[in-house]
DNA sequence: CATGACACCTGCTCGC
DNA sequence: TGCGAGCAGGTGTCAT
């Protein structure tokens, strides 16, 4: 999916199109999304609130509303919101703003998901998810007590959003390499010194891809619609073959680590 | 509790 | 040109 820097780009470029609006009238055109609600309480929740802030926790998109109530809006692999732009074929769910511009969630799988809670509901919906990794208080020791007593190789460790938030495939194996960790290594063997130097290297990769608005290897659209800028300085990911940055020995590939792809060099991680 | 298989969806690419 | 197989950045559920 969008990881963290693909939705924080897109809640950096639709925040100033939602914040104060009130929302007209909502369109859900395939309800197969929405989870744990169904689609005309969706409609009648949303309709007539404002939307008081849009803010983003893992790999969600959060409207709060003037009632307290939070859609979370999780984008799957290929989901992603605007504001304004033409409307898409795939377009999900579409929301009509005082401003009188509609924003859309656009879905082309629909392996996405929407939530409308109240209160109780998000704050448990927000607790059983993991430190968000650019917070100051993502230390290297709060990370090794994420890994700690885990077998379960780290690549998995640190892509499971209950131990962490926002990391996922593409930002795992780069870390990873940037860090030096054998991907397949289990989390629990992770010392104090590599959880540093891991911490650091999530924390790096994920500023600088949000400097680049994004990675875009298929289907990941920003905000405004356009594909982000990172890819091209991806490491290691997709990379297979081709010569590792520091070593020169060809990128791996393996399907290995929980049936996801990923990426490594055999001489720098150990 | 941990792990693996599978499910949810559609579109694209590749090989025959 | 057509067609099936395999693959894709995520995550929830179920059996073991």
């Amino acid at each position: 999916m969008p990881e963290l820097p693909e939705v924080e780009t897109i809640v950096r470029d639709i925040r100033p199109g939602l914040e104060g609006q009130r929302i007209t009238s909502v369109e859900v055109r395939k309800a197969d999304i929405l989870k744990r609600i169904g689609r005309a309480a969706f409609i009648r929740g949303m309709s007539g609130r404002r939307i008081a802030a849009v803010a983003r926790r893992a790999k969600n998109v959060v409207l709060e509303l003037d009632d307290g109530s939070r859609a979370v809006i999780q984008p799957g692999m290929t989901g992603s919101m605007q504001v304004g732009g033409r409307d898409d074929t795939y377009d999900v769910v579409r929301w009509t703003l005082s401003s009188g511009k509609k924003a859309r969630y656009t879905d082309v799988r629909r392996l996405g998901r929407i939530y409308l809670f109240k209160p109780p509901a998000w704050q448990a919906h927000d607790k059983a998810i993991g430190p968000e990794p650019l917070d100051r208080s993502f230390t290297p020791a709060v990370l090794l007590e994420r890994l700690r007593g885990r077998k379960t190789p780290v690549k998995k460790a640190i892509m499971d959003q209950r131990r962490l938030a926002g990391v996922g495939n593409i930002y795992a194996s780069e870390a990873l390499w940037m860090a030096g960790i054998d991907p397949s290594r289990p989390a629990s063997s992770v010392t104090p010194e590599e959880a540093e130097r891991l911490r650091d290297a999530i924390v790096d990769v994920l500023r600088r891809s949000i400097r680049g608005r994004g990675t875009t290897v298929r289907d990941y659209r920003t905000g405004t619609g356009e594909p982000g800028n990172f890819a091209g300085r991806l490491a290691v990911y997709e990379r297979a073959g081709e010569p590792c940055l520091r070593c020169g020995t060809p990128i791996a590939a393996t399907h290995g680590i929980d049936a996801r792809s990923t990426y490594f060099c055999y001489r720098c991680q150990r």
